[in-house]
DNA sequence: AGCCCGATTTGA
DNA sequence: CAAATCGGGCTA
């Protein structure tokens, strides 16, 4: 996407990246994802996020810059999640991307999601079940393993490969996307933000986070 | 230096 | 329902 796209203020770019594609450009081919769930933080007015009250540290600094670049951060010492730097420069705001419905390269995402089982070669009928196809992306740990993106893509530039957010073909746009929208997950510290409908996602979109 | 804990996932 | 696992951020 053009840079005016990500110059949207963050709730409004929150909604305009579902359906939009992620894509990462590997050595072994193009790995997509169709996004279907995101979540706004608004850094120094959000309680929820990294950048409250403009906190600004070595981990946060990316979110300082211009809109448009990736955040990634380590949770739980095993996670990598990915956001996408939104707001003009020096206001600290992100979208997570929380999930990702796969498009291209699923084989890859098996390979990164289930490595053990990928080495004891899957039988065929049973390598795309909908059921595998969503434990890929459903959710932000997830689907940052599945693309294979973690911190090396801190502070890249997503206008750019080989980690890129860009419109689907046309033929694959859904013109009436339904938008619901409620409360972000996994923030019961953050006190009166706890209810901000700042989650996004695209309804009955089976890839959605649990 | 030390301590605490998380924008999660998995398996008992 | 608790463990896994580790670096950032805060206190000293």
């Amino acid at each position: 996407m053009e840079s005016a796209f990500f110059e949207q203020p963050t709730l409004a770019l929150a909604e305009a990246l579902l359906g939009k594609y992620v894509i990462h450009e590997t050595n072994q081919g193009s790995i997509v994802g169709r996004i279907v769930e995101t979540e706004a933080y608004k850094g120094p007015e959000d309680r929820a996020a990294h950048s409250f009250g403009g906190k600004r540290t070595q981990r946060t600094e990316v979110m300082f810059g211009p809109p448009g670049h990736a955040y990634f951060f380590l949770i739980y010492g095993m996670y990598h999640c990915f956001n996408v730097v939104s707001a003009a420069t020096d206001k600290p705001e992100a979208i997570l991307i929380r999930a990702l419905e796969p498009i291209n390269g699923i084989p890859f995402m098996i390979q990164q999601r289930f490595p053990q089982k990928y080495a004891a070669g899957l039988r065929k009928e049973e390598s795309l079940t909908p059921r595998l196809k969503k434990q890929l992306t459903n959710g932000p740990g997830k689907l940052t393993q599945a693309l294979g993106i973690d911190q090396r893509y801190y502070d890249h530039d997503l206008k750019l490969p080989p980690l890129s957010i860009a419109e689907p073909p046309t033929q694959n746009i859904d013109e009436h996307l339904v938008i619901s929208r409620g409360p972000r997950i996994n923030i019961a510290y953050a006190q009166e933000a706890i209810h901000y409908p700042w989650r996004f996602w695209i309804k009955n979109n089976p890839y959605v986070s649990q």
